[in-house]
Order: C-alpha cells, then sequence, then structure tokens
DNA sequence: GCCTGTGAATCCATTCACAGCT
DNA sequence: AGCTGTGAATGGATTCACAGGC
C-alpha cells in the first residue's frame, strides 16, 4: 500500500490538510471535493490527489471524500492516531508556549515531563501540575515514563548537548527551536523550527517590493 | 547579477549559511571552502557554491571564501544589513519568547510597538520599555514608527482579522506561527511557522523506526 | 594542487489530461 | 455528469564532473 518513498513535503501537506479537515468535521461538512479541499489548503487538487495516492484510494469517483473517512486516514498515516509521550527541555518562554499550545493537548500528545537546568526553576510546579527536573535525570524519566520524543526549547547554544542527552537516554525523535543542524544517529528523526530563518527570508521578499 | 528567479530554498539556506557563519567570525576563523562550510550546513558542496552562483561570484579559485566578506555579501543579498522594525502582535508566552530572542535582537530587527486585545495586558510595560497597545491603534501606530513588518502570536482563531488589520495599515510582510493559510494580496509577503505541522511530521518518521 | 564556478545530466516533484468508476 | 486516480509530460532543483583560475 505505501509506496517505497514518500516525498517530505507529502507528509507535511497530509499534516496540514488534517488541519483543515478538523476545522470542516466542526463545520459539519460531510463531503468534500478534492477541488475544494485544495483551495482551502492553496495547492493543487492534482497535488492532494497525488499525495493521497501514495497510500491508497480513500474518495468516490464522481463524488468527493468523506471528511470524516479522510481525517482517520490521514490521522493513521501519520500515526497521529495514537497517544504519544513527550519531554520538553528548557522552560523558557518558548518552553511555556509549547506547554500550553492547545493544538498540542488536543490532540494527544503528552508532556509527561519537563527539565531545566536552571536551578530557579527546578522543583516548580507547572500549570499542568508537572514538576520541573534537572537534566541529568533525563535519562532516568526516560525510561520510567516511557518518553518518545524530546523537544529542545534551550538556548541554541545548550542545543546539541541536550540532544546528545536525549538520544543517549533512547529517545528517537526530537524537535527543536535552534538555528543549527543537529547532528544525530541515522536512526533519530529530527525536525526544526527555525523563526530568524524564516524572518530572513521574510525580510530578502520585503526588500524587493519596497 | 541577480538572475530571474530565485528558489525560495535558497534564500532559506543563505539564511542558514549567515548563521554558521556568524559563528566561524566569533572563532576567528577568517577563510573557508566550500566543502566546509557545506559540511558544517549539512548540505552538499554543489549545492551551496550553485546557491551563490545565482549572485555572483564571491570566492577565489585554489582557496576558497573570506568569512567575513561572504558574510557581508550574504546580508546584502537578504538585505538583513539593514535596520528594520517590526511590531507583534499577541502578547502571550509565545510573543514574549519573540520579544526576548536574542537572535532577533543581535541583528537589528527592532521590535517598535506591541499590541493584545486582552484590557488586562493592554497599558503594561514590557521588559524592553515598551507599552502593550490595543489592535485598534494599529494603523496609527504603523505610520508614526514606520513600521514595515508584523508578526502574528495570536490564536489562530484571531490570525486571518489580526493579518486585515496590518495589510490594511499597509504592512507588506507578516511572519505568523497559526497552522492555517493566511489570504493576503500578491505584494505582501507571508511565512509561517508552523510547530504542529513539524511535530506530526516527526510523529510519521518516529512510528517508522519503532 | 587546490578549490571555485558552471553547463550538462540527473533526479524529484508538480501539473496535465484523461481513463475509469459511480 | 462528475470527480477520483494515475501514467505521461513538464518544470525545477540538485548533483556531477570538469574547465578555469590561483
Amino acid at each position: 500500500m505505501v509506496k517505497n518513498k514518500i516525498p517530505d513535503l507529502t507528509i507535511e501537506r497530509l499534516a496540514f490538510y488534517s488541519r483543515r479537515l478538523e476545522m470542516l468535521t466542526e463545520n459539519r461538512t460531510h463531503i468534500i471535493s478534492s477541488e475544494k479541499l485544495a483551495e482551502l489548503c492553496d495547492v493543487s487538487a492534482a497535488q492532494l490527489r497525488k499525495d493521497l495516492a501514495y497510500f491508497g484510494e480513500f474518495g468516490v469517483r464522481g463524488v468527493g471524500y468523506d471528511v470524516e473517512e479522510l481525517l482517520k486516514v490521514i490521522r493513521r498515516i501519520l500515526a497521529t492516531d495514537r497517544d504519544w509521550r513527550l519531554c520538553i527541555v528548557g522552560i523558557g518562554n518558548l518552553g511555556n508556549a509549547l506547554l500550553e499550545n492547545e493544538n498540542f493537548k488536543k490532540r494527544g500528545y503528552n508532556f509527561v515531563a519537563a527539565f531545566d537546568k536552571d536551578p530557579e526553576k527546578i522543583g516548580k510546579t507547572l500549570p499542568s501540575g508537572m514538576v520541573i527536573e534537572p537534566p541529568r535525570k533525563i535519562k532516568e524519566l526516560t525510561k520510567t515514563l516511557r518518553i518518545q520524543m524530546g523537544i529542545i526549547a534551550t538556548p541554541a547554544s545548550d542545543a546539541q548537548r541536550v540532544a546528545n542527552m536525549l538520544i543517549d537516554a533512547g529517545i528517537r525523535a526530537i524537535l527543536h527551536f535552534a538555528p543549527l543542524k543537529i547532528r544525530t544517529p541515522k536512526d533519530c528523526a529530527v525536525e526544526s523550527v527555525d523563526f530568524t530563518v524564516k524572518l530572513e527570508n521574510l525580510i530578502y521578499h520585503l526588500a524587493k517590493i519596497i
């Protein structure tokens, strides 16, 4: 069913489609054509159909897609239909923003541990009830709490060091916010979110306009 | 000098190269080969050279690139060698994280106004000395403070409305964090940063590993 | 000898256009 | 008649491989 190589961009778009489908279920829309959904997601209809075609046939010719059904399918593809356990390292403003992100909560992404090296913060209780732990406990808590993913929200200068600790603890998926490439073994997935690069991108385009 | 169509990914990589070059200047590295710099940025050497080739010839054959010189060139290309004036809308955890981001400060991106619709927050003074203003003042302050870019850090449900206000005020570059496409006129540049989509991407890859 | 700059070749993603199903 | 699913065609971006200059 799943072909060998799925473009990374396809996966990103699937995640985006699922956001829109969620909104559509809230609107009680039951059926949607590739044309309409693509329009909402700002991609071409052919692109949307091709993205789905990597994984199978989910529509009805002459009709369209069942919104709820398609959402289920995409969630199964992305494996977001299960609960995932994550930890976060670095409880500054960014860390808190992530901990309180409603979209995370809504979808079974459970923060089960929070780490920070600042002695002032260690031992404090977060609104969710979690207690901030020191980084040296990463390995132990990863085992006992069965943590599967780590989010690094520390300053860039600590990012690689923290990543090494997470990997050493057995974590195989890392999301980070530092504007640098983090080195990991091949069997550890890494994604980065980089504000500053996006902002510079924007400046480049802005400078061309004005 | 600049060819017609520069790939967007090239621009993103240039921004990334500039980060690494900054670090290299701090290390007092003066000359670097495309091979070495590419290695640090996790791209191929050919890619790096091709990216630069869109804009001119900046290296010395048989030698490499002058780090400081190349950094200057890239900053000129990206237009990050000037000061830019930005405002931020939505002063929650994310907004605060952005306001305090050292990388922003370091590079002449000046936050000159902060808006939030929460009456509790309006009138409060931020650590930087800025006072939080109500959104209805966006248009006026954009004019008087000559704001060029807007960052939207509100909940997704307010993002389009805020974008409309920024556009109406004459702002032509918007960075936002909502997992949806914001509609803008063609002459307004938009970039989005989407945690949740990145996280789902990661989950997809993680699920394949385990 | 070494490393850049670049046309040519390759690879990959997107779009086209229509066959196939309801 | 309408809309999906998909091979074929197109269009871009990346890599190759080497000519050109230090």
